[in-house]
DNA sequence: AAAGATAGATACCGATCGGTATCATAACTA
DNA sequence: TAGTTATGATACCGATCGGTATCTATCTTT
């Protein structure tokens, strides 16, 4: 009871749960009380404000996936193969997600666009470094000889990012995981194109 | 004053802009009263409460979309131009979008997929629906010969709504048309590759 | 062991939430 | 024109919201 950063975390933890299934405005700091057995003084002792914690359990989320996906990505040594396994990742997610409730960039960019400009701005430094990421991967792809060199490698990443993001959503709504695996399948057969 | 049915669609249109940009559960009641000049008490006799509200607006809403795009569906006479129609309606979102917010299928499937049955199962109905609009047209285009006959119909109306609501949520959290640019003209060169 | 600092609990604040009972007024009907 | 009905306004309800001032208890430092 008196290790700060591990309280700190776990009350990250719980909130993650809560945020990226309820929403960020919709859950209440009482609900974060319930499930941390903390109280309210003891949360605002490690947060400013709920806005603070939104951001940082965003930012936490973010991260977790960021780092697991790089480590994927890094094990394997051609383009096709690293591409593939950002598909496989988001397989995984029916299956096991890493966080319940969805993708939290989704989730986030969603609830905030139109009324959170500060929750907006972290979420969209996240999917931009996504894209950057891909198209990185596709340019370096090109160097290599596994990518055909008037590909739009720009293009090509949103495209990839936006349909398995609208893929999950699908799944999540319908309670039916064959609209995420056609979406994935139909990427993977453009990932086996490239060249 | 005295027009009922004038008056409950005057909420539910104010209650469309609120619900589509704050979300549902964010929007109070006294964020409808501001935006409508009525009062609580005068809401509340043309609805017996919020989720009731919530799910007819988003039904409006829905049906509003739906019947812009039967429109420029059935003014099309090929495959083709069917499936190029919706494009071109998804298209023209990033410049008058029929409703501020974003695309009212996504936030609501966002917002609703872990919390609100009720509302979640009207938006799964929406998007069913428009799912089953795009098989059609594949498959009545497998007939008239517009269309290769070992498509997968049913998983290419995934990709297409996947990518294109994708493309949506990248637009908007990243202030980038591009995006779903990049997205739609993807989407076009498949469906013109479809015979 | 005494003193200082820090983590967490308690109790409270004003504001706002969704919702309702009641009243005033407008319009329709006889 | 008198009576009835439907529409909207007013004023209120208990519950909950985010946030804070204060107190207690535990740990660290000397």
């Amino acid at each position: 009871m008196r290790d700060a950063i591990k309280t700190k975390q776990s009350i990250i933890e719980a909130a993650s749960i809560l945020f990226n299934t309820k929403g960020y405005k919709a859950t209440s700091l009482s609900d974060i009380t319930k499930c941390t057995q903390l109280t309210k003084g003891a949360i605002y002792r490690h947060f400013k404000d709920k806005s603070e914690l939104e951001k940082e359990t965003l930012t936490y989320m973010c991260n977790t996936l960021k780092g697991d996906l790089r480590d994927r990505i890094k094990a394997q040594l051609d383009t096709q193969s690293k591409l593939d396994s950002i598909m496989q990742y988001f397989k995984a997610y029916s299956v096991s997600p890493p966080f319940v409730g969805g993708c939290p960039l989704m989730n986030a960019a969603i609830e905030s666009d139109d009324t959170d400009p500060k929750l907006k701005r972290v979420t969209k430094g996240m999917i931009l470094n996504l894209h950057h990421t891909i198209v990185t991967i596709l340019n370096n792809g090109k160097k290599h000889g596994d990518v055909k060199d008037d590909l739009d490698s720009v293009g090509f990443a949103s495209l990839m990012i936006g349909a398995l993001e609208g893929g999950v959503m699908m799944m999540k709504v319908s309670d039916d995981a064959s609209h995420l695996r056609s979406v994935i399948g139909y990427i993977q057969k453009e990932i086996n194109n490239l060249k």
